[in-house]
DNA sequence: CCCTGATTCGC
DNA sequence: GCGAATCAGG
């Protein structure tokens, strides 16, 4: 099979842009998107220039650090670097409405998963239903329900490190032979 | 320790 | 262009 999923197609990159509109975590997108790290996620969304989703207009204040100081001349040089960096004008002080016009597909209200969050009353009977979607690397990934519902989910526990399950599902997942060995009976399992 | 994004730089 | 390594922070 050529499962091929060499560059970023336009399908991936557009996945890509809602994920992260949508203020996914880069983990967690390249989770979803597969065969990439966070790290490429993120190269992504810089290059494609739409680094830094706006959620404040006012405060957050992000300095520009330079992360990565390997050698600095520490001479006067070093003002050529330094003056090359405002690319585009900041602290417009305008709020960004960043509702494209051209935006298809989008006729009601999207309902974002944060917006829903938001205006959570008292209704959810549910507890926190971690579906697929919200499964991360350090999560219980234990089934509960039954997965042709649409109740189903996962328990989403920490998980112990290196392990897919929590504490508790994996005291059930991975129970010791020592233990079965005496309660063992003849002509089956369980 | 878990996570987040930002940046640099070798490929 | 890509993304691992790294940085810096919550």
């Amino acid at each position: 099979m050529t499962e091929t999923v060499p560059s970023w197609s336009d399908e991936r990159v557009d996945l890509l842009r809602r994920l992260w509109q949508e203020g996914l975590s880069a983990s967690r997108i390249a989770t979803q998107l597969g065969g990439v790290t966070r790290n490429a996620v993120i190269g992504k969304i810089h290059r494609l220039g739409l680094s830094g989703r706006v959620t404040k207009g006012a405060e957050g204040d992000t300095p520009r650090k330079p992360a990565r100081e390997v050698e600095a001349p520490t001479g006067p040089e070093t003002a050529a670097g330094a003056a090359s960096d405002s690319p585009a004008t900041e602290t417009t002080g305008t709020v960004i409405p960043m509702q494209s016009p051209s935006q298809a597909s989008a006729p009601e209200v999207p309902a974002t998963p944060a917006s829903v969050a938001r205006m959570e009353p008292v209704s959810l009977a549910v507890s926190s239903r971690v579906t697929i979607m919200d499964l991360r690397e350090s999560m219980c990934r234990w089934p509960l329900g039954d997965p042709t519902s649409p109740d189903f989910h996962y328990c989403g526990d920490r998980a112990i490190t290196g392990l897919p399950y929590c504490p508790q599902h994996a005291q059930i997942a991975y129970q010791p032979a020592a233990e079965r060995k005496r309660d063992r009976r003849v002509g089956g399992f369980r």
